[in-house]
DNA sequence: GTTAAGATCTGCT
DNA sequence: GCAGATCTTAACG
C-alpha cells in the first residue's frame, strides 16, 4: 500500500480501508485478516479523540506523519490499534475495530486463550490486538513495513458499506463515523436499526 | 500528589 | 442486558 492512501482526512481513509488486509508477521508465523469495521477520528472539532486537547506524550504519534500505527492502551488491559491519516501534524487517525479471520486462525486462537468461536476472535479492538499479537512496542511502526503491514485489495471499492455513530465515547455521539461492511459475522456490533 | 474517567472484554443473570 | 476487573492518562490542587 502506497504512501498516498493515507494522507487524506480519516473519514476518507476509514471508508478506504475496509476490504484491504492487515498483516502481522512474528517468529511464530503469519496471521492475516480482512479490515471490516472502523472509526475516524478527526483532527478539529472532535471532542471524542485524543488529540481534541493537543498534542500530549500519549497521543504524539497523531500527530506524526500518515502512515503509521498509533496503538495505546485502554480500561487497563488492552491495546487498541489505529492508523494515523491526514497530512503530518494534523493529528488524526482511524481507528481498526474489527477484522475477519483470514490466515493464521491457529495462532490466533493461542494468542487469545482458549476462546471457543472464530467469532470471538477478533470483533473489537481490545481483541484483535491480542490475536495480532499488536501491544505498545508497535505505537509508531511504519505500516507499510514488516512485521505489521497492510496489503491493498482490489474488491474493496465494490463493497456495501454502512456509516453509524462510534461505539464507546460519551461526546461527540452524533457523528456517524464509523464505517463497518454490512452483515458481516465478525463486526464488534450488530447493525443497529438507522 | 491525588483522583476520576476511559475509543473494552468477559462472565454471569 | 449489566456489572466488575484493571491501570494508564490527564486534569486539578
Amino acid at each position: 500500500m502506497d504512501r498516498d492512501f493515507f494522507g487524506f482526512r480519516s473519514e476518507v481513509v476509514a471508508r478506504s480501508l475496509l476490504g484491504h488486509l492487515l498483516c502481522r508477521e512474528t517468529k511464530e508465523g503469519l496471521v492475516s485478516g480482512i479490515i471490516i469495521e472502523t472509526e475516524a477520528y478527526l483532527s478539529s472539532n472532535d471532542s471524542a479523540s485524543h488529540t481534541s486537547r493537543g498534542i500530549t506524550k500519549r497521543n504524539a504519534t497523531m500527530f506524526g506523519p500518515p502512515g503509521r500505527a498509533y496503538v495505546y492502551f485502554v480500561y487497563g488491559n488492552y491495546y487498541c490499534l489505529n492508523v494515523v491519516t491526514g497530512p503530518e501534524g494534523s493529528g488524526e487517525a482511524v481507528l481498526i475495530r474489527a477484522v475477519e479471520p483470514l490466515s493464521g486462525l491457529d495462532l490466533m486462537y493461542q494468542n487469545r486463550g482458549y476462546i471457543k468461536k472464530t467469532t470471538d476472535l477478533t470483533s473489537g479492538p481490545g481483541k484483535l490486538c491480542l490475536a495480532f499479537a499488536i501491544d505498545h512496542k508497535l505505537d509508531g511502526h511504519d505500516l507499510r513495513k514488516k512485521p505489521l503491514y497492510l496489503v491493498e485489495q482490489s474488491i474493496s471499492d465494490r463493497l456495501e458499506v454502512i456509516t453509524t455513530p462510534r461505539i464507546g465515547i460519551s461526546s461527540a455521539k452524533e457523528k456517524k463515523l464509523r464505517f463497518i461492511i454490512r452483515g458481516n459475522k465478525y463486526l464488534s456490533r450488530r447493525e443497529s436499526l438507522d
